[in-house]
DNA sequence: CAGGAGCGATACCTCAGCGGTATCGGTCAC
DNA sequence: GTGACCGATACCGCTGAGGTATCGCTCCTG
């Protein structure tokens, strides 16, 4: 199989519209009618459930999507990683580390720190992302090492090693009837009168929904300190927050472990040692 | 990047010529050139340092057969996890496992006891493999899951759970001086005057050196039982010996762990009971 | 119920690019 | 110096990817 099938199938099979699939594949609907025909034929099997007025998935066809996109990030990643390879051996060796904007700041810092000052330490640059988009950074070659925060992200298909195992804490407005609890429970928040906001997916659309759409952390504390929304964070949070907005601890929400990851097969000498050094941090 | 450039650059960068590489992949080696130099061109970056006696990998080369591999491995998992998931929907749902000829025999024979006997419990396919080849079935998704042994195999890019952890004992011909100690160590392995065995590698051939090639484990047995070679086993092997062989606790030999492994992202339900009945037993 | 809109499939054409053959230019061995 | 070896280049033919026009089917609507 080639990847520009694989990128045929998978827009169509995000789609679910042959139109709709071609043009954001730049290319006319007929041959890309002709091409997803081929591969079923290759494959043997039939991808698309189709008639003139909807197009669904198969099982096989469920299979082959998710497969197909772990398939192309590969294929990214290769690209990615034998540029910056390039790079990396003409100019100043350089690994990135993705780490979600807002998120373990302290811990970031420190961690760079003590690395720089370590002999043999390469330059770390250091790309901060959005919710989720660290390991998609990860998983297609544009970073070496990434922070995350299980049991939210994502960790299949990565080696990682844990660093930190936090309680959480709820973020409300002050003057919130719960501030007034010194401790909660999951029971509690739902009693909460506020909507949840709403993260951008991986596609980079907001979910539908009520409450309020955010992009980052500090338009996220705005938004609870207006008293319209609320938020579930790691206890170390709590060093970042202003006095407008009020940290209650919450006995049984899900513990969060920050873990230093990176991609399976990693060979990079410079990422072994900086995980290395997270461990001691 | 298209997979038939990464299947050329894998060719040429293994074969470390050009005509040869063209050859195994059934085409001239004009085109093959042209090939390699578009991709150079594309990435950016030389792959190859050539000289009209000589080719090398640069150090973008190195990265990107190494990326290449897996990419080509994702691809492949993509196709036949899609046909096998074909199958499945119209025939009899089975999922393969892929274990390695000879070990684990009792492990085995009781997972799949244990499991077959569970309700909703689906047909289970053994791939018997020779040693590391477990994985290439894993990662290229002609097996579902797999037993696999910690540290000889790697576990690098899988999800896996550890089933039991042993010593190892080392297997020498009966009569053999050393079989004369209750308890040996490493150093006394180094004085050992037999050679150990050749396994083939991940091509299929084998390596040079002294000492026999071996295929499987009866071979492996008779050869020693011959007083040709001898052999590290983890403890649970003594229970397959006939009295021809003598096991030899090694105190200080690196334990080995079995592990059950399986594809990041694996979403077969199938696969998880599979692995939940293993942690049982 | 007729007509139109929406959608995927089909027919047919064009041309980019992949693979083939012939050959060149450079290097090493004898 | 000469032949062998090897990768690069030049040039050609043809496969197949992509384009346009159109068909056939289904559902909506007036």
């Amino acid at each position: 199989m080639e990847t520009r099938e694989l990128r045929y199938f998978v827009a169509v099979a995000e789609e679910l519209h042959f139109g709709r699939a071609a043009e954001r594949l730049g290319i006319a609907q007929p041959p890309l009618s002709r091409a997803i025909r081929q591969l079923e034929r290759r494959l043997g099997t039939p991808l698309l459930h189709r008639t003139s007025r909807s197009v669904t998935l198969t099982a096989a066809g469920a299979v082959l999507l998710h497969e197909a996109r772990a398939a192309l990030d590969a294929v990214e990643a290769a690209e990615q990683r034998t540029r910056r390879a390039a790079v990396a051996s003409t100019g100043r060796p350089t690994i990135v580390l993705a780490s979600k904007a807002g998120a373990s700041r302290e811990l970031l810092a420190k961690l760079l720190d003590v690395y720089a000052a370590e002999p043999g330490a390469v330059h770390v640059d250091v790309a901060l992302c959005g919710p989720g988009e660290q390991q998609r950074l990860l998983r297609t070659g544009r970073a070496d090492v990434a922070i995350l925060h299980a049991p939210y992200d994502d960790l299949s298909g990565l080696d990682a090693e844990e660093l930190v195992t936090e309680t959480q804490v709820v973020i409300l407005p002050s003057g919130h009837p719960l501030t007034a609890a010194r401790v909660l429970r999951m029971a509690d928040l739902a009693g909460i009168d506020l909507p949840v906001p709403r993260w951008p997916g991986p596609d980079g659309r907001h979910p539908d929904g009520p409450g309020p759409e955010v992009r980052d952390h500090t338009q996220l504390l705005q938004l609870i300190s207006l008293g319209r929304t609320y938020f579930l964070a790691p206890e170390s949070a709590r060093s970042e927050l202003r006095d407008d907005v009020v940290a209650v601890p919450v006995l049984d929400a899900p513990s969060i472990t920050t873990v230093v990851a990176w991609p399976p097969h990693s060979r990079s000498q410079a990422v072994a040692q900086l995980v290395r050094t997270a461990l001691l941090v």
